[in-house]
RNA sequence: UCCCCUGUAGCUCAAUGGUAGAGCGGUUCGCUGUUAACGAAAAGGUUCGAGGUUCGAGUCCUCGCGGGGGAG
């Protein structure tokens, strides 16, 4: 079968909507962040412990498959859905991400977005010519191609339910012209990717790029409209503020029928200003990252605008603390664990850590966008937007200490 | 009782007689299509004590004190 959107209800006063992508492995209720796992598994968390929290589908990474264990082998095992044992719904990235984050990303020692301090410039560990990009892959060093032709070969192979078309990714450092120049190349990359790609029963995302340039950014959603039925937004920004008007103006120019997939983006925040704007679902790795550098989500009124949702099991104050990670969430990790447990097994470095604050973030954000695509059926999405994201007196976690 | 070794950051240890450092820990900060069980920063010292030699002592000498080992 053809992967399939459909819209089920509209929000009245906002462009939010929910919808339902079906695919051959199962459908997607949109809604809905995607977790995701590169290697062809949410790091540290069990497909056992995905089905159970409610994810839907997954999002691995073409660049990281091919280089290891091989597109072939994957193949052989009946696809990636069916190699992980998870059986649902999956998404491939394309590989164009790490032409940026192994190429100009690691030269401006920056990320796709822009932050206060810069990263210490590196040199890059691929080349970028009109045809494609050749890598030097960060495992071993070895010489790899990635072109739009390759990566969609890739793809099909892996089988994944959702890909995405191979793209040029921008320096948020760019100027008009550069920025120009890229998107230029991601267009005709794009053009590529679609003659390449022949089997039916994938949905082919385009992505819209033209960095914080409104020009640019209307120029590239009108092109992705054109020519592809799904369309992820990508690219780079200067901050949020810059990616809620990018979604807008992209938005604007996109037809409505069409899944809006926003590549690589996940905060909290993040989640219910794009949603509002009309963006269908999310991939990101904060909940695994943050997980395991010892951070966990907080809803309100612990977790707010001002500490951004996270908080640091490692912060001695929860040595002796009894309540969960979340009051209210009904994780595995928070069902059965204590603050002071979860404090304990970081400190000590133990693997079990990473695994159950992981589990407890990935919850979080599915959740989060499950309960956002009820309030939208319910026509409340705005004033559960305002729930989560008014300014709170609680500035600290309220600890469990008795 | 004698002999040998030893004492430097919270811990384990560096430092030709020439500006006292590292790793770990603790603290703080960061992480948005994963090069990431990661990265960054700041803090932390009467070099066991008291004398002495020297332009200059963590380093050499003397005497204490603490720790380890050996002999009797």
């Amino acid at each position: 079968m053809t992967p399939t959107f459909k819209i089920i209800l509209k929000s009245s006063k906002t462009k939010a909507r929910a919808g339902v992508i079906k695919t051959p492995h199962g459908d997607i209720e949109t809604p809905a962040f995607i977790p995701v796992g590169t290697n062809g598994t949410v790091k540290s968390v069990s497909p056992r412990d995905l089905k159970e929290m409610g994810a839907q589908v997954v999002l691995a990474n073409t660049y990281h498959l091919h280089l290891r264990p091989g597109e072939d082998l994957i193949k052989e095992f009946g696809g990636l859905s069916k190699f992980m044992s998870w059986g649902d719904p999956t998404m491939t990235d394309s590989g164009g991400f790490q032409v940026f984050s192994l190429g100009v990303g690691l030269e401006h020692g920056v990320g796709k977005l822009l932050r206060e301090e810069e990263g210490e410039a590196k040199p890059r560990l691929n080349k970028i010519t009109k045809e494609g990009v050749t890598f030097q892959s960060h495992i071993d060093g070895s010489k790899q191609y990635l072109s739009p032709e390759v990566s969609i070969e890739i793809q099909e192979k892996i089988g994944a339910d959702l890909i995405v078309a191979f793209d040029d990714l921008e320096s948020p450092k760019y100027n008009h012209e550069e920025t120009k120049k890229s998107l230029e190349l991601t267009e005709d990359w794009l053009i590529r990717s679609i003659k390449a790609h022949k089997r039916k029963d994938q949905l082919l995302y385009g992505v819209t790029h033209g960095g914080s340039f409104k020009d640019l950014r209307i120029k590239s959603a009108k092109f992705n409209d054109k020519h592809f039925n799904a369309i992820a937004l990508g690219g780079a920004h200067k901050n949020k503020q810059d990616m809620a008007k990018i979604v807008e103006w992209t938005i604007a120019n996109i037809s409505e029928n069409k899944p809006r997939h926003m590549l690589g983006i996940g905060e909290v925040d993040d989640i219910f200003e794009l949603i509002e704007r009309g963006i269908d679902t999310f991939d990101c790795v904060i909940p695994t990252r943050i997980g395991r550098t010892g951070f966990f989500f907080a809803s309100p009124p612990f977790g707010n605008i001002k500490n951004r949702f996270r908080m640091d099991i490692a912060k001695s104050k929860f040595a002796k603390d009894k309540g969960p990670l979340a009051d209210d969430c009904l994780c595995y990790t928070c069902q059965n664990f204590t603050r002071a447990y979860l404090y304990h097994l970081f400190r000590s470095r133990e693997l079990l850590a990473y695994s159950l604050i992981s589990t407890h973030n990935v919850h979080f954000l599915v959740n989060l966008t499950k309960q956002i695509r009820e309030a939208i059926i319910k026509d409340k999405f705005q004033s559960l937007k305002k729930k989560w994201l008014k300014k709170s007196k609680f500035d600290s976690a309220l600890l469990n200490v008795s």
